[in-house]
RNA sequence: GGGCGGCUAGCUCAGCUGGUUAGAGCACUUGCUUGACAUGCAAGAGGUCACUGGUUCGAGUCCAGUGUCGCCCACCA
């Protein structure tokens, strides 16, 4: 048994613990300290891979709070419990960060070129990579690290080549050219998902386009249409005019051709049925190129699309003075230079909402492309069907809603980027513009369609969306293609542990690519999580400077303290706001179990010897507060197994937490110093007291053990084992519910109110606390024995003594002088002779008088309501029997 | 424009399938160097459960609507 010091000190337990676990080596599933039960089905949790951008944040450390505590919980069940951990190479979001370390530099993206600048990456990578994991382990996560995967190893790659060839074959991969989300700041096309919708103050312009006359074939200096337009840059590439059919205002204009500025180009007026006649002027100008319902009204009146805008959005290919502004320098111009030819018809502010990429926050720019795309619709099919038949579970409920939603209205997944950090597209193109696919690491031998050798063919200068790797995640770590063990037996993952903010980035994509790729649901639980707040609510991110560091945290309050916080505040699916408060609270916690843990041992009776082997406390020496304390044992265990089940953790901490702190602290701990100390009661019965405490506390410790890892298995090491028992807690058992004693649970329930009645009445007659008040108690003859084996401790605890039993409230009140303060606990009635004041107006019976009236007018109160509900006949026959 | 969520004590939040007198932490008041713990102990004050209507013997909990804050989705230039 290890000895406690005096004071925790959660660094001095934290590293040495964690250091423990790894030498034991039960982290793994299949380690050699592992106790699991290979006849129990196994459990496994992947990890959602942070990005090895930087550092941990407050939600990794969350989530990883989360998935380890659900992990420790499997293990000590006895299942093979992996937690399988990871980093994700986070493609676009890394090259940001290294983008902006490069600029620092005096470099960029383009002056290092493609090679260099992905050794600076793999560089780059493995210093984060190290902080990353120590911060995990700093967390306590009881990952298997000998099974740490990267997105961006070897088996992920060979995954998604083999991923994205399969897909090809089944015709749901294919190229083509589409209008795609353009970043000009990250250069690279973007999902729609990663374009974030974002509310602006623009401005609408009038410009007046000259319509042809159709004598002279050359514009009419009078005769115009006016088109709206927030983009007038987008004039360049303008190549229709379209109005309403239905609309009287433009009637015969169809038809007619009118000129588009600077550009010279005579363009056709057509009908549109999706020209909003109230908006505007009612007349829309059709850039194909770079507007996605343009594009459509492009491609159903088989319009030119030229693309006018280069990379890094600026203009291009238009032949005129624009050429090379960039697009809002070119906008500002075309403004001016329409003003100046009295073509500007008015302009005025406009609220609208502009697509802005997720990552640098620049305004996308729709364009053309030759591209990837993943075929969603199948998969989305297969993912709906999934959720619907139950097979997979999203927790909270209330989420099936939005992803039903979001899958029945998919878009396909553009998954080409024009980025260099990432999987490179498997796709080689030979001189004549045939496509092979191949998922060999070398590459194809030879074009698929014409034979010309693999020398001849280009391979796709792009890659992957990052979560298309992120995609294969659940089965790729496990060996995936090839048919392993490790795929077999931990394949579907068991929970999906996750922030509800990447259901659609990542749960999404896994489903479907695991659906179609595994044949079978890649999870069976998808459990969402909220996202962490700052105190006043606002997200946390690092340019509002309002972040916790999850080091910092755990430096000041310990990882047990942090991990308690984050669960005890969480509701599923619900964000929570984070502040220094309740990680002072945790940390009070884990001191306080701390010193309760301290007192138990130290309060081990001389006749136990300091080594014994833990022993069941023999039933015939218990006294009802030992019954009581195993009662509220049992009844704690199966209400954390309750919530447990309901995925409720912060319903388990507080529990656990309630039943340490209330009930095994302030009363069982309590009750047990007065036994543990009285010399008059039998030996054996102060053993079994120990034994109890021990018992109880070993329970709790359990219990507590996957929200607080370390401080309870340093605790546990102080006590006293079975046989059956581990060295280490990670891998003890989880305890079984035990049987409750009601009867226990009732009297000693009764004590303590008596205990706090007396405390209560003598603290309004403002007694010192430290004097010793003789008290005399009506008892029940229920209640009798419990209140003789309890005396000593009642006695103690509300400082009363003599403790007088009297049998009948009579005899109690024939006694009751004017200085007494009378006390009722439920059954129990109490006189405290407190012998203050010599006038009973001024003294204790107005005391009596006050406090009495108003517990009898609660009381009266409580009987009005239920003799009103048992003397409605509706009440009586409906209510069920046990109610009333 | 659709959809979802929050609105419970001064603050942050629990309250599962409706059932006696709605809870916790922090803050607050009054006392305590009580031999595990002042990171603590004891006692206390504090709530028309956003609003309106309904269902029910009974509603914080279920239904309808309203307000308000927030989130997600959505192709109106």
């Amino acid at each position: 048994m290890a000895e406690l010091s005096k004071a925790y000190t959660p660094k001095d337990v934290e590293g040495a613990i964690y250091e423990r676990w790894l030498a034991a080596d039960v982290f793994a599933p299949d380690g050699a300290g592992s106790t699991a039960d290979p006849s129990l089905p196994p459990f496994t949790i992947t990890q959602p891979p942070p990005n090895v951008t930087g550092s941990l944040h407050l939600g990794h450390a969350q989530r990883t709070a989360v998935e380890d505590l659900m992990i420790r919980h499997a293990r000590m069940r006895g299942h093979r419990a992996l937690f399988l951990p990871g980093l994700d190479h986070a493609s676009i979001a890394a090259q940001v960060v290294l983008d902006r370390i490069l600029a620092g530099e005096g470099e960029s993206r383009q002056s290092l070129g493609r090679e260099r600048y992905l050794e600076r990456m793999l560089e780059f990578v493995e210093t984060t990579r190290g902080v990353m994991l120590a911060q995990q382990r700093r967390v306590g996560a009881s990952a298997d690290w000998g099974r740490l995967r990267f997105t961006m190893d070897d088996g992920s790659a060979r995954a998604v080549r083999v991923a994205f060839e399969r897909l090809f074959r089944a015709d749901l991969a294919y190229r083509t050219e589409a209008l795609v989300n353009w970043c000009p700041g990250c250069r690279t096309s973007v999902s729609d998902l990663e374009v974030v919708p974002t509310p602006e103050t623009g401005t609408l312009w009038n410009v007046r386009y000259h319509l042809i006359d159709p004598k002279t074939g050359e514009p009419d200096p009078t005769e115009t249409i006016t088109v709206a337009t927030t983009r007038p840059e987008t004039i360049l590439g303008d190549t229709a005019v379209a109005v309403h059919p239905g609309d009287e205002r433009h009637a015969g204009l169809v038809g007619r051709v009118a000129r588009i500025p600077f550009v010279e180009r005579d363009v056709p007026i057509i009908a549109e049925e999706r020209v909003d006649r109230a908006f505007g002027t009612g007349a829309v100008k059709i850039t194909p190129a770079h507007d996605r319902d343009d594009y459509e009204t492009g491609l159903r009146h088989s319009l030119p699309a030229p693309t006018i805008l280069a990379d890094d959005a600026s203009v291009a290919n238009t032949e005129t003075v624009f050429d090379g502004m960039d697009r809002y320098v070119a906008r500002s111009e075309i403004v001016a230079q329409l003003e100046a030819r009295g073509d500007l018809a008015g302009s005025k502010d406009h609220e609208m909402v502009i697509g802005r990429c997720q990552r640098s926050h620049d305004v996308i720019e729709p364009r053309l492309k030759t591209q990837w795309f993943i075929r969603t619709t199948p998969l989305a099919e297969r993912a709906l069907m999934s959720t619907r038949s139950g097979r997979t579970r999203i927790l909270p409920e209330r989420f099936e809603k939005t992803w039903e939603h979001w899958l029945a209205n998919i878009r396909d997944w553009n998954v080409s980027r024009q980025l260099w950090w990432g999987h490179r597209i498997p796709a080689w193109y030979c001189p004549d513009g045939h496509v092979t696919v191949a998922s060999a690491e070398g590459g194809p031998d030879a074009c698929e369609v014409c034979a010309r050798p693999a020398a001849e063919l280009q391979q796709d200068p792009d890659i992957f969306d990052t979560w298309f790797s992120s995609g294969l995640w659940p089965f790729s770590t496990l060996g995936w293609p090839d048919d392993t063990p490790d795929l077999s037996t931990y394949y579907p993952t068991t929970v999906m542990e996750t922030g509800y903010d990447i259901l659609f980035f990542w749960v999404a994509r896994m489903m479907m690519l695991g659906l179609e790729l595994t044949d079978v649901e890649p999870f069976h639980t998808v459990c969402l999580s909220g996202l962490i707040r700052d105190p006043e609510g606002q997200k946390m991110s690092k340019t509002k400077g309002n972040t916790v560091d999850p080091l910092g945290a755990i430096d000041e309050s310990g990882a047990d303290a942090l991990r308690f916080s984050v669960i005890h505040g969480a509701t599923p699916g619900n964000d929570q706001r984070f502040g220094a408060a309740k990680l002072e609270h945790a940390r009070n916690f884990a001191n306080k179990l701390w010193n309760a843990a301290r007192y138990v041992v130290g309060a081990r009776p001389a006749t136990i010897p300091a080594d014994a082997e833990r022993r069941l406390p023999a039933g015939a020496h218990l006294g009802p507060a030992e019954r009581w304390l195993l009662s509220r044992a049992a009844a704690t265990v199966e209400a954390v197994d309750g919530a447990m089940t309901d995925h409720a953790f912060g319903e388990v901490t507080r529990l656990v937490y309630d039943a340490i702190w209330s009930e095994y602290c302030d009363w069982g701990l309590e009750l047990a110093k007065v036994r543990l100390a009285d010399e008059t009661v039998p030996l054996e019965a102060r053993e079994a007291t120990w034994w109890t405490l021990v018992e109880v506390l070993d329970t709790y410790l359990r219990l507590l053990h996957p929200v607080m890892p370390f401080v309870t298995e340093a605790l546990w090491a102080s006590l006293p084992h079975r046989a059956s028992d581990p060295d280490l807690l990670i891998v003890a058992r989880w305890p079984a519910s035990g049987a409750r004693d009601a009867t226990a649970e009732v009297a000693v329930g009764a004590l303590i109110e008596l205990v706090r009645g007396i405390r209560n009445a003598r603290a309004e007659a403002k007694l010192e606390p430290a004097r010793w008040l003789p008290v005399d108690v009506v008892v029940p003859v229920g209640l009798g024995t419990t209140f003789e084996a309890l005396r000593p401790a009642v006695e103690r605890l509300a400082r009363a003594r003599p403790l007088e039993r009297r049998l009948t409230r009579e005899a109690l009140a024939a006694t009751a002088g004017p200085t007494d303060l009378a006390v009722i606990a439920g059954e129990l009635e109490a006189l405290v002779r407190a012998g203050v004041g010599g006038d009973p107006a001024s003294g204790s019976s107005a005391l009596n008088r006050a406090r009495l009236g108003r517990e009898l007018a609660e009381a009266e109160e409580w009987l009005a309501a239920a003799r009103d509900r048992l003397a409605n006949e509706s009440f009586i026959s409906r209510a069920p029997a046990a109610v009333v």
